[in-house]
RNA sequence: GCGCCCGUAGCUCAGUUGGAUAGAGCGUCGGACUACGAAUCCGAAGGUCGCAGGUUCGAGCCCUGCCGGGCGCGCCA
């Protein structure tokens, strides 16, 4: 709701702008800013200095001039002028503060924004499947789950799409080790029972150290590629097995992070659908592709572009035929942004609990008896973002480039690399896990995650040993609570621990991974904000205890509130209110920003507040009537908050902690 | 060589797109529980925002140049 006050604020000073000065909003859009400190108030602007110029006049003058003959909203109690040109507003604590108990009693404290007719398509995870998933993964995913549900609280239509690349090299070489070190077909691979993705993390190890050991071994690599591309064999069947097990424990494993998707296009079926053929005949049409007939790339298939002035070029088809990489991602971003003539079919691929069905493409219509469930119509997003490393951002220019190259500028617009860094090992940590450094490693300030070498932290391990500290950390603090109920308890706060580490990082910083820092509860963490959400519900409950009430008498009571007399709020419970209230503030401004670190540090903040009210005041045991009930509402009002907030950080609240 | 990103407290990071006295957490030191549960709170110490110029009423943020670090740039995927 503050957001909605400095709107109409900001509307306010715009026309008086006009009014004193003939200053448009064209001309000059007044930006309405929160102060530095809160004793200058509660909304503030600088345009006085930015006008000066202008204007030819002092700061101070035009301050004076707009301010002579202002008429402010009701709600603005003092307005000053500080600074030698800054204005700021003051608004009626009183009555904003009843407007918020209202807004809090018919449940419209964070009115819901405008749907969007359009749709957002966000694609994330994306792991080869082949091993299993690491803490590099984690990032990714949660970054990415995150922002879909703020995406959703921003009012957006959301398809959460998960592509799998299972005709990749990754894949074949899991298959060369079934094969040829393992001596294991398909029968026998579908015959393995226990941890699959841990079982082909070593595999996936041994093969990378086997292709060393000769020329011969390293020939095979290619061999089972070339068959997995070709089908319609054993060891494209066996491809197939791997890959769709893999994909399974990794949907498990986001799982415990209540991380879902709608659907798994797979690269299988891009190839044997032929997608790249469409995307191919539209760039040769329009000229975006072109044979290259001269140099060394004579033979290929080309697109040239312009980058920073000099003209670049990438191979799209090799001259053997084969499409490269940029040429594939170039097809699949066509589909996802709707201008493919072409779609894959689809299969329920599985469901979870609560029936929501995952689909995964498929190259064949789904026989009519298969299943009677109908896909939705997916991909052709009106917006969509790509979630992938930064390492990937030459990639991703090139194939935005590509939908230029083919008129689709607009599309090129509205498809966004959400690009984060990388997260890497502690040297230390690297050791830890059992890894020899090199001396050259052991000198670096982080050591990167590696599949082939079989270094890295185990999503699965990570929430196991999570789990495991905050059920010891529970236990402590409540022994009789009931086993099933800590064990809850603990994989919460093992969730939001890890959620919120993986968020509170900006997307371009590079995280080193240290178990203490990922295992610590204490300070900015995901348990701190759990916590102090606990303990607004628990004050919450009591309350109503120790008075008897019921949960709808205790909130009617609030209404007693809207009668008593106007009581001054302390700065420390405003500061928790008006940041409570901020909480759309927040979700459009992370979302604008792009930034979830935003929204993560904004709620972080909110906690901090809450932490120190309730530290600082008795609410229960407060004797005066109005103020308990000022105290109520406040503690009221920030559990609501706290909980949308998590929400959209899928951070679960625990029951107690 | 070309391109992108980063350099802020001992450590890990924020810094609202150029605003007011640069903020958190961890760590260190000191204090607060027979409880609306201390996974908390309060206080202290800790800064030449890599360096040097420039633009501006105003620069951690914008421009230029250096220094230091990371990543990317294949007829790999």
């Amino acid at each position: 709701m503050f957001y909605r006050i400095k709107d109409e604020l900001a509307d306010c000073l715009q026309a008086r702008l006009a009014e004193a000065f003939g200053v448009s909003r064209e001309q000059y859009r007044i930006q309405v800013q929160y102060p530095a400190r809160l004793e200058f108030g509660d909304f503030g602007v600088s345009f006085p200095f930015e006008l000066a110029k202008v204007l030819r006049r002092s700061p101070q003058q035009i301050a004076q001039q707009f301010l002579d003959g202002f008429r402010a909203p009701a709600y603005v109690r003092r307005i000053d002028t500080a600074g030698g040109g800054y204005i700021n507003f003051a608004v009626d604590r009183w009555s904003l503060f009843l407007d918020a108990v209202r807004a809090l009693r018919s449940g419209r404290l964070w009115p819901e924004f405008e749907p969007d007719a359009g749709k957002t398509i966000v694609e994330h995870t994306n792991i080869n499947p082949n091993k299993a998933a690491h803490i590099g993964h984690l990032r990714n995913a949660i970054l990415g789950d995150s922002l879909v549900r703020l995406l959703r609280f921003n009012g957006k239509r959301v398809e959460v799409q998960n592509y799998i690349d299972n005709t990749g090299v990754q894949v074949a070489d899991v298959v060369v080790g079934f094969l040829h070190l393992e001596h294991q077909g398909v029968a026998e691979v579908a015959a393995i029972e226990g941890r699959f993705d841990y079982l082909c993390w070593d595999l996936y190890a041994r093969v990378a150290r086997f292709y060393e050991a000769s020329e011969t071994n390293a020939r095979l690599r290619g061999e089972v590629l070339h068959q997995i591309e070709a089908g319609d064999n054993a060891v494209a069947e066996l491809a197939d097995l791997i890959a769709t097990r893999i994909v399974n424990c990794h949907l498990d494993t986001m799982e415990r992070l209540d991380i879902r998707y709608d659907v798994l296009p797979r690269e299988s079926d891009i190839l044997h659908l032929h997608f790249w053929d469409t995307a191919f005949a539209q760039l040769k049409a329009r000229g975006a592709a072109e044979l290259e007939t001269v140099g060394p790339n004579a033979g290929c298939w080309i697109m040239r572009y312009q980058k920073d002035g000099q003209e670049d070029t990438k191979i799209l088809v090799r001259s053997n035929g084969t499409v490269t990489y940029t040429g594939k991602d170039i097809a699949y971003q066509l589909w996802k942004i709707g201008r493919l003539d072409k779609d894959f079919h689809y299969e329920p691929f599985r469901a979870y609990d609560d029936g929501h069905t995952v689909w995964a493409s498929s190259s064949a219509p789904a026989t009519a008896d298969a299943s009677d469930l109908q896909p939705p119509r997916f991909g052709a997003g009106d917006r969509v973002f790509n979630v992938i490393d930064a390492r990937q951002a030459y990639t991703q220019n090139v194939v935005f480039e590509g939908l230029r190259r083919l008129g689709y500028t607009d599309e090129a617009e509205r498809s966004v690399h959400f690009a984060y860094e990388i997260v890497a090992l502690s040297p230390r940590c690297a050791q830890e896990l059992g890894s020899e450094l090199s001396d050259e490693d052991r000198q670096r300030a982080h050591v990167e995650v590696s599949g082939r070498k079989g270094l890295g932290v185990k999503a699965d391990d990570l929430l196991d040993r999570l789990e495991e500290k905050a059920r010891r950390e529970v236990d402590v603090r409540n022994p009789d609570m009931a086993p099933d109920q800590a064990a809850r308890t603990a994989r919460d706060i093992a969730i939001g621990a890890l959620r919120y580490f993986m968020v509170r990082y900006s997307r371009k910083a590079l995280i080193v991974f240290d178990f203490d820092d990922a295992l610590n509860f204490d300070g900015e963490t995901g348990p701190y904000l759990q916590y102090s959400a606990v303990r607004a519900r628990n004050i919450g409950v009591k309350y109503r205890e120790h008075y008897g009430l019921g949960e709808a008498e205790a909130a009617a009571a609030l209404d007693g509130l809207l009668a008593a007399a106007a009581v001054e709020l302390p700065d420390d419970v405003w500061d928790l209110l008006t940041q409570a209230l901020k909480l759309r503030d927040a979700a459009r401004a992370s979302l604008a920003g792009q930034e979830l670190a935003a929204f993560a540090k904004y709620l972080y903040t909110l906690a901090q507040r809450f932490s120190n009210f309730y530290n600082k005041h008795r609410i229960i045991g407060e004797e005066d009537p109005v103020w308990r009930l000022v105290f109520l509402a406040v503690v009221h009002i920030y559990y609501q908050g706290m909980q949308q907030g998590l929400d959209i950080l899928g951070i679960p609240i625990p029951e107690r902690m």
